[in-house]
DNA sequence: CGGGTAATGGCACTCGGTGCCAACGCTAAC
DNA sequence: GTTAGCGTTGGCACCGAGTGCCATTACCCG
């Protein structure tokens, strides 16, 4: 029950919706907070108690969706392999509703294609490898930081981006990139 | 032959010297630019001159380093498979001098520990991965940018850094570790 | 001794981000 | 209907990175 206190201004949709106008017309570097907030007609310091840095706006509830993954995963059958699990999650995870794609694909064109938006997607992506890592620990029975668990989190990570990548400029299919791309990799493997 | 003109009053490494003691003594987000400029004798602004900026001062001659690998590559047999050349050439790149290595940990540690400099490298690996999309476009008769060697490119980063990671907790052999690292994950594709 | 040249560093400015705090809007209880 | 309590707001001042501008400085050569 939200009973006392004022009630909140905004909302963080509502500011995205405001923040991708903007970006989309000004592009990412050239919108300044104080473009945003005066567009919502917020204060600057408002801003920044709906989103941590102007950074995240375009990351939506990627934390949400992790929690996600992270189920889809602990249901994951044992007797999947490791590295096909890991793939089916990941197809899974990246599986956006149709009339959804179209905000994802901005989303992901900022994310990758915007210097500033690319040195701080390292930072969120951690949490994500955290996740892979997680259970590849406890499929191969070893702590999530080892050296294992950590080189196939980093790779699954590395085999999705460049997937998104390639989706990004050539506008194809976003699940079977990521799918081809994890298969490509263990060919690449055998020679 | 620099002729004419004033003569420059310090120098990238001796700045890297004098930054690199105070990141020891009190981290690199609590060391200012001021500061660094203020211990090296010089105007701030003409520590942007050196470095473009802060975040690049552990990287040292990470370009020059990297037209070696390019080299490395270029010379490597062309019966060697496309992963084993690869792993061969980031074993190679990451040989350090054994009076290096404390300096190198220092680094490395800086840029995979510190949340700014973790961001910031993403935009230097870039080039790292161009490297090696390059070699493994050239190999499979593939443009760079194409699925494949993106691929292959962010995967070979992801292990990198994985065992970088291990090597920095674990201060085993850091060439040892990478190789492990690239070896295995051809294991957890077998199964 | 000049004249050309390149490095220096001060100044002012932009922008992201933060701590602080008074004012505000709301609900519930009296 | 007034008021106490509560959470939100947004202004202000501040910090630090980074940049454009420009006068000054130090150097080399003729």
């Amino acid at each position: 029950m939200p009973a006392a206190g004022r009630r909140r201004v905004t909302s963080r949709a509502e500011l995205e919706r405001v923040a991708f106008d903007l970006f989309g017309r000004q592009g990412f570097e050239r919108t300044t907070v104080d473009d945003i907030a005066a567009a919502a007609g917020i204060g600057r310091r408002t801003f920044f108690r709906y989103f941590p840095s102007k950074n995240d706006v375009p990351w939506g509830d990627f934390e949400g969706e992790l929690d996600r993954m992270r189920l889809r995963l602990k249901d994951s059958p044992a007797q999947t392999p490791l590295m096909d699990a890991i793939r089916v999650a990941i197809v899974d995870f990246n599986r956006i509703a149709p009339e959804q794609v179209p905000l994802h694909r901005r989303r992901m064109e900022l994310i990758l294609r915007t210097p500033a938006l690319q040195a701080y997607s390292t930072l969120r992506y951690a949490a994500w490898r955290e996740v892979i890592a997680g259970f590849a620990g406890e499929r191969t029975g070893q702590p999530p930081d080892a050296l294992g668990p950590r080189t196939i989190a980093y790779v699954a990570l590395g085999v999705a981006v460049a997937a998104y990548e390639q989706w990004l400029e050539t506008d194809g299919d976003l699940a079977g990139l990521l799918d081809q791309a994890m298969r490509g990799l263990a060919a690449a493997y055998r020679g």
